[in-house]
DNA sequence: ATTGAAATTGAGATTAAGTTGCAATAAGAA
DNA sequence: TTCTTATTGCAACTTAATCTCAATTTCAAT
């Protein structure tokens, strides 16, 4: 924790910009956090243990991080921005249950090289991918069997 | 095209929805464009045409197509939904560069396959799937390189 | 062809996520 | 300690998308 607040302090030391109270607690509430979360969550989170940070300050703070190579962006669920943090966390990939929302992380190292190489054929520099597989998780293919039928889309 | 009508006439009338003129012009327009669009350029295309089509119609039109396998979401670039059609054209992935906005699609053979085993391990039952790499492409790389540095998020 | 239930339309109001302007404040280098 | 410059909070604003509702249209059944 401690090595994620001189990476942020450093960052921010580089351009001039200034480590604050608010920056501080935006970024030891993000990592305290061991999944995914957006603005407004973490925003409410802050709000209920009275820290008083504006929501601009908690959106504002966010792009900062992502720049200082500390959170990303993920899959976005219904309309929010969604982040996690990588710092020692490595790159992952994810799969999103429609069912019951859960996310289930996974890495491939075989997909991974071939993204690579793929790129090289088309000489395009990677700065960063994301592979999201939406579906059904194993919990939810059972209850679906279990109500026989799929209410979302069927045909009259 | 016209299979594409057909498509859609069968979608709608198997669930007692209605095909109606204002139906008709988004889909022929989605069809009549060969790139990826959002519904705002759609309504503003059909608007300049004098189509006189309410943006609520567009928006509500849209995923109808998505349900009816017609199109598909695809890279959120800037905030709004993006689409494309999807009909006689097959699944396929995303370079999305940075520089300049150019999309360049991908299939790997060997990717959809990696991805399926990873999901049978994992008990997943894939939906869809979305892979999309930013970077740069080749020319912008070029630019960049003649412009030495790289002005986004510079050190002081 | 007519009818009528049910779906659809457009216009504008509304929501939700995120951004911005600005005056007051605070960080931190000198 | 001083002083320049960045940051804060608030509220107003923007943007994308959705919703409400009265008027209209579709289309299956006469």
């Amino acid at each position: 924790m401690e090595k994620v607040v001189l990476i942020f302090k450093d960052y921010l030391r580089k351009r001039g910009l200034k480590f604050t109270p608010e920056r501080e607690v935006v970024l030891r509430e993000v990592f305290s956090l061991h999944k995914h979360f957006d603005a407004e969550q973490l925003y409410q989170n802050l709000y209920k243990r009275k820290k008083k940070i504006s929501r601009a300050s908690v959106y504002r703070t966010l792009p900062l991080l992502v720049r200082a190579g500390l959170i990303t962006e993920t899959l976005r669920c219904q309309g929010r921005t969604s982040y996690e943090h990588i710092f020692g966390h490595g790159h992952h990939d994810h799969m999103l249950c429609i069912g019951c929302g859960k996310v289930i992380e996974f890495r491939s190292e075989k997909i991974e090289k071939l993204q690579k190489e793929i790129c090289r054929k088309y000489g395009f520099k990677p700065v960063e991918h994301r592979l999201g597989i939406k579906g059904y998780c194993r919990e939810c293919q059972k209850k679906i069997k279990m109500k026989k039928k799929l209410p979302l889309d069927r045909e009259k």
